[in-house]
DNA sequence: TCCATAAAAGGTTATATAGTTATATAATCG
DNA sequence: CGATTATATAACTATATAACCTTTTATGGA
C-alpha cells in the first residue's frame, strides 16, 4: 500500500469545518473578535467599538459563542464576551500571509513590462 | 510607546480576509479542494468525483480561481485545475484540531457524572 | 416593589448565492 | 466545414442570513 492514501474526507467532516470558515466569513464577525484580543469586552463596550447595534451584535456574539470561539460570562447586568480559542487569529495571519504573497507574485508580472523600455 | 499596540484592522484587510474564508465556507468547494489534493483534474473529473453539476462545479471553479486557490490550465478541449496554495490543507487541519478539541472537552463534562454512581 | 439599564429574542426585509436548466463558446476530428 | 465533446456563461429559483426594529427577560438599585 502506498505511503499517502488519499482518503476522502467524510461529508460530515467538511460540513463542520466549512461551518466553522463560515462563522469567521463576516467582517462584523471579524471586527468583534479584533476588538476582543486585547481582553474580555461587555456588549456595550463593544457596541461602542465596532459601531454594530445591539441586537445584531448580540447575534453574532451568539454565533460565535456557539461556534466555541467566545466565551460568555454573566457578570451582574451585563455580560463579558472573551476569545477561547486563538487560534482564529493564527488563521487569520495564515491568510493575510497568503493574500499578500499573491499580491506581489501579481505586482512582479507586471514589471515585465519594464523590459521593453530599458534595454541597452 | 507600549509594547503590544493593539491597532485597528482596517475594514479593507478584514474585508479581504472574510472573503478568503467565505470561499472556504461552503462543502462543494472543500469537496473539490479536497480531491485536487491527488493532483491535477479536469472538469469532467471533477464532475465524476465529486457528483456535482458540470455548470455548479465550472462556477466554484471559477470562484476558487478567482480568489488564487486553484490554477487552471486549458490542455485541448479540457482544462486542468489544480492546487495552488497548499495553505488551504493546514488552515483544514487547524480547524479540524481545534473542532476534536473543542468536542473532548464537552465530552469530559459529561463525564463528572460518573463520581455519583461510582463512589466507596 | 417599581424603575432603569443590559442583553437576548422575535419578526421583517433586502440581498447574496448555491443549484438547475438551457445555451454559447471553443477545440478536435472526420 | 459540420459534428462532437468539454467548459463556460446566462437566466432563474429557492434558500440563507445580515441588518434593522420592536419586544421580552433579567439584574441591581432606589
Amino acid at each position: 500500500m502506498s505511503d499517502t492514501v488519499t482518503k476522502q474526507v467524510s461529508p460530515e467532516v467538511l460540513m463542520a469545518v466549512a461551518d466553522y470558515f463560515k462563522v469567521l466569513s463576516e467582517v462584523s464577525r471579524l471586527q468583534i473578535l479584533s476588538n476582543l484580543r486585547a481582553g474580555p469586552m461587555t456588549v456595550n463596550d463593544l457596541v461602542d467599538a465596532t459601531g454594530l447595534g445591539q441586537a445584531n451584535l448580540s447575534k453574532h456574539l451568539k454565533v460565535l459563542t456557539q461556534a466555541g470561539l467566545l466565551s460568555r460570562t454573566p457578570s451582574g447586568v451585563s455580560a463579558y464576551y472573551e476569545i477561547v480559542d486563538p487560534l482564529v487569529f493564527e488563521l487569520c495571519e495564515s491568510v493575510c500571509d497568503s493574500i499578500s504573497d499573491r499580491l506581489l507574485q501579481q505586482a512582479q508580472k507586471f514589471n515585465q513590462f519594464k523590459s521593453f523600455s530599458k534595454s541597452p
